[in-house]
DNA sequence: TGACACCGTTGCATATAGCGCTACGATCGT
DNA sequence: ACGATCGTAGCGCTATATGCAACGGTGTCA
């Protein structure tokens, strides 16, 4: 009972939200998970470990050492711990075998390097649309985009979202939307289904979508659909601009060569182009 | 006893090196992170994840349940599991947040560009050598190099590993090299630590370095040195080439080049360049 | 220089968390 | 329609992960 009790008092003293608390779930791997994640953001030591956790600090040195092992975190010449290159290992290996990663690569660096703005590839991966590449613009160094290679970027508050959202079968647009939540971010997010519908119908007319502002008010998007050889839009790619460099309307001037762009891409995946 | 039999029986037969057993690690997260390794290379089945951990279907679900809580795994339309954007997303945070990889990326693309090499960066990391980062020669992507990002490689059978070994503190290298069991991968390899000192000398003497072929017959490398802001030698830039697409003596021409680069990104972290 | 305070590490006894088992439901292929 | 295979849920047991106490090392302040 001790156990619990101190387990208990110290997690609500650090008010930390880890990893959702299903009672199913294996506790130590959670524990270990919520290690890497925070020794990904800044070094930590044996006892803020352990305080993180609210567990014994023998506790914690155990499950360090275990994934110490498996090269997750590394022991700095300090003492402290850090994420480890066997992650960042893993990353490139599921990386490097995407083909659509691989194919786009070089389109959209050239893309980039035309245009200027920040280049975005994101894809559909089971429930979520990921960014799985991004081509910074060397313009603005200073002022960082949220996004980054992995993370998870909203359905239906994002160019790239709404586009592969507009061109899903029904059927799997329901089922994605109806795990949804709709939060109104900024004024101009369709925040509702009925909106949302209007606006991916727009989309498939013009053939390409547009973020103005729906998730950061200072964030502007272009996207265009991309084809795999069967036809299916599976991934989107987007141009993005902040509001202070670049306007939507600059943006649009872009957009022949993004269409461009996403065009070569679908081709290079084996899509013919016959359909438009 | 009979979980004990089952276990081990299976394990053997699988015949699959796990992360070392030593006693005092954590068996789930050892498990754990064997499931997310095999995730990383196929599509894996729960019966396919029990089997490989050798225990039962239920305890395999508890595991890819919790990671994939995480969303260190996904699962598949199909049902398996693969590695998810949680790993990927991870990744990017620690590579992002390194100084040395912001400062040095624009330098490498010009490098590659105008070259047309292979181009890598490679650091000092606890007590390895990883490549962070990593410029295809569009020229030839169909025969794959073995280097990624993330990924070790022989601290005294590479060019960036040997530039990076001469130049450090000789407590450091000793340090270092005590570790090492050296083993002769071809015929050029410096496979004792007499013969690589004096590798190592030559190294100092010129200011560069070559890979002959020491690890893999068939890649040449030549490296430099950068360093940092208090002068230390920190990481090393290399150019690649596969045997049939360019020589040694190849890669020698665009030397001057690399020097250049290498400097240039020592600028960056502030180092200024009066020692020469 | 001593004494205190803090940190990381080790060994051990304990009970909890993780395990295998059984049983059920779903899906598939014959 | 049937068997076979797969994934899932619940349960009781114990092996496993845990907290604890004690130790050694390293500073830091008086």
């Amino acid at each position: 009972m001790e156990r619990t009790s101190l387990r208990m008092m110290q997690r609500a003293v650090v008010g930390v939200a880890p990893v959702e608390g299903d009672a199913t779930l294996s506790q130590s791997i959670r524990r270990a998970v919520d290690l890497i994640r925070r020794a990904a953001e800044h070094p930590l030591s044996l006892t803020e470990a352990a305080e993180v956790l609210g567990v014994h600090k023998s506790t914690a040195l155990r499950i360090l050492q275990t994934l110490e092992s498996a090269r997750f975190v590394r022991r700095t010449g300090a003492g402290t711990y850090v994420l480890g290159s066997g992650i960042i290992e893993l990353s490139e290996l599921a990386l490097g075998s995407m083909d659509l990663r691989q194919f786009a690569a070089a389109p959209l660096r050239t893309l980039q390097r035309k245009t200027g703005h920040t280049v975005h590839l994101a894809q559909l991966t089971g429930d979520e649309i990921i960014y799985i590449d991004k081509v910074d613009s060397p313009a603005f160094d200073a002022v960082k985009l949220p996004s980054r290679i992995g993370r998870a970027v909203s359905i239906y508050a994002s160019a790239v979202g709404k586009t592969i959202l507009a061109y899903l079968p029904t059927e799997e647009r329901d089922r994605l939307l109806s795990h949804v939540v709709f939060e109104r971010f900024t004024p101009t997010t369709y925040a509702d289904r009925e909106s949302l519908d209007a606006e991916l119908l727009r989309i498939r007319e013009h053939g390409w979508a547009v973020d103005n502002g729906e998730h950061d008010t200072y964030v502007m998007c272009v996207a265009a659909p991309i084809r795999d050889s069967r036809g299916r839009v599976i991934a989107a790619a987007s141009m993005t601009a902040i509001e202070v460099i670049a306007n939507l309307d600059q943006l649009k001037e872009s957009l022949p060569l993004l269409l461009d762009t996403a065009k070569q891409i679908s081709g290079e995946l084996g899509h013919t182009a016959d359909l438009g």
